[in-house]
DNA sequence: AAACCATAACTTGTATACAAGTTAAGACTG
DNA sequence: CAGTCTTAACTTGTATACAAGTTATGGTTT
C-alpha cells in the first residue's frame, strides 16, 4: 500500500478523450431536445453503437443521472428526464439572485475592456435577430449569445466558480428557455433586457438592477405558451415511467 | 428493446441501501476530518473494508469526486481532497446572496410556527454554549443547530431545493468553518449574529439585513487563526499528489 | 556513494460473465 | 373472451479477470 501519490501530471484527468466526448455528445443531444424527455438509453445500445464496454458507458450515465440529464430505474432502465418545472424555477431564482448582485458589484467598477466585451456581444446579438437565417438556427445563435453574456458578468465579477456550477445543473431551465423563447419578439425583448442592464451598470443606477433583472430572469415562468405547446415534456406524478 | 418503463415503484431508488451506507460513513468522515485531507482512499482497499467488489465502490468513489471530496488521479490513487479556500470564498458568497434574498421575502411575511421553530434553535444554542459537554461534541452540536437554523429559513421561503443543491458542494466550505471556528467566543457571536437575524425579520427592518448577513457568514474568509494553524489541510499548487 | 535501469507490486480502467429484478408475450384455465 | 400463470427476453447490479499506467525497490553500473 502506498501512502503518497508522486506529482508528474498536475492536471486531474477525469475522464478519457473518449468518454468525454459520448458524454458531451449526449449532454447535448438532450439540452437540443433531440433526445426527447422519456427516450430510453439503456447501457446495451450504447455500448453497442459507440463500441465501448458496459462499465465506462455506465460511468457516463451515472454522472448523467447526478446532473438531472437522465433517471436511473434500478434493473427498469434509464430515461431522459423529463423537465421538473420546480427546478426551473429554483434555478431561475438562484441566478436572478446572484445575477443582482454581481451586476451591483460590477456597477462601481467594471473595466473598460469587460465593457467592450459585453457591447459586442449585444452588437452580435441584434446582427443575428436582423439576419435572414433560419427560424431554428436563430434561436440556437442567439441563446449561445446570451449566456455568453451572462457568463462575462460572472467572469468580470470573479464569479466564474459560480457560472459553472450552475452550468452544472441547468438541464431543466435550459429546455424550459430553448421551448419557450421560440417567438421573434421574444428574442428582441430579452435583448433589451441586456441593453438596459448594461445601461445601469455603466450609468450605477444600483435601485434599477432589482427590477430589470427580475424581469429578465424570471418573468415568464408560468408561460401559458409553454404549457399550452409542451406539457408532454414535463415532469409530472403520472407520466410512465 | 423496450419502448417504455411501467410504473410501479414510483420512488426512484439511486443506491442500494448498503452503498448509501459506506458513501454516508465517507463523507462523515472526511466532513469530520477524521479523514485527513490528502489520505488515500484506494478501491481494493474499502473493499477488502466492506466485503464489497470493486464495481460499487468505484461508484461511489465517481460521486464523491464529483461533489469535491476526493480527488481521483487516474492509475494513481484518490485522496481525499485538500480544502480549496477559492471554493470556500465562492460557496459563501453564494450562501450569504441567497440568505439576504430569502430574509427578505420572509421579513414581509413569516409564518408564526415558524418563528417559534426557529426561536427554539436558538434556545438550543444558547443552552449548548453555557452547557459543559466537553470541546470537541459541543462544537458539532452547536454547528449541526446551525446548519439547522439557516436549514429551516431556506424552507420557510419554499428554497428547501436550493438549501440542498449548496449542501452537495459543501465540502470545502463545512470543514473550513468547522476548523476556524473552534473557540467558544466564536460561538457566541455566531449565536448573537442569529438573534440579530430574527429581530430584523421579526421588525421587517429589511435595511439591515445586508450587513448581517454579510458579517455573520462572510466576515472571516481570510481567518488569520486558520492560516496559521491549518495550513497543511489546504490545496496549494506544491502540494504532493 | 551516486546514478541508472529492470522489475515487481501497486494503482485505476476496461471487458465480460453472471446475478437478480422487471417486462412482455403466449399458453393455459375458468 | 377475460384472467392468470409460466417463461423467455430484456433491463441494470455485481464480481472478477485482465489491461495499462505508476511507483517503489533493489541490484547493477559507473
Amino acid at each position: 500500500m502506498y501512502t503518497s501519490i508522486r506529482i508528474k501530471n498536475r492536471k486531474l484527468i477525469k475522464m478519457s478523450h473518449k468518454k468525454k466526448e459520448i458524454m458531451e455528445k449526449l449532454k447535448n443531444d438532450i439540452l437540443s431536445l433531440e433526445l426527447k424527455p422519456g427516450t430510453l438509453i439503456s447501457e446495451t445500445s450504447l455500448s453497442e453503437k459507440f463500441n465501448l464496454s458496459r462499465t465506462p458507458i455506465r460511468d457516463i450515465l451515472k454522472q448523467l443521472s447526478l446532473q438531472g440529464f437522465i433517471d436511473i430505474y434500478p434493473k427498469k432502465g434509464n430515461i431522459v428526464s423529463y423537465i421538473d418545472l420546480e427546478s426551473v424555477e429554483q434555478i431561475t431564482f438562484l441566478r436572478s439572485t446572484l445575477e443582482k448582485e454581481i451586476m451591483k458589484d460590477l456597477s462601481s467598477n467594471i473595466p473598460i475592456t469587460g465593457l467592450h466585451n459585453l457591447m459586442s456581444i449585444l452588437a452580435m446579438q441584434n446582427e443575428c435577430i436582423e439576419s435572414k437565417i433560419e427560424n431554428q438556427d436563430k434561436l440556437i445563435r442567439f441563446m449561445v449569445l446570451d449566456d455568453r453574456f451572462h457568463k462575462t458578468l460572472f467572469e468580470l465579477a470573479g464569479r466564474k466558480f459560480l457560472w459553472n456550477l450552475i452550468q452544472q445543473f441547468n438541464v431543466h431551465y435550459m429546455r424550459y428557455r430553448k421551448l419557450h423563447a421560440f417567438k421573434k419578439e421574444k428574442l428582441r425583448e430579452l435583448l433589451q433586457g441586456h441593453q438596459e442592464i448594461l445601461d445601469c451598470i455603466v450609468h450605477g443606477q444600483k435601485d434599477r438592477i432589482d427590477d430589470l433583472v427580475y424581469h429578465h430572469i424570471r418573468a415568464d415562468i408560468n408561460s401559458p405558451y409553454f404549457r399550452e405547446n409542451f406539457m408532454e415534456y414535463v415532469k409530472t406524478p403520472s407520466k410512465l415511467v
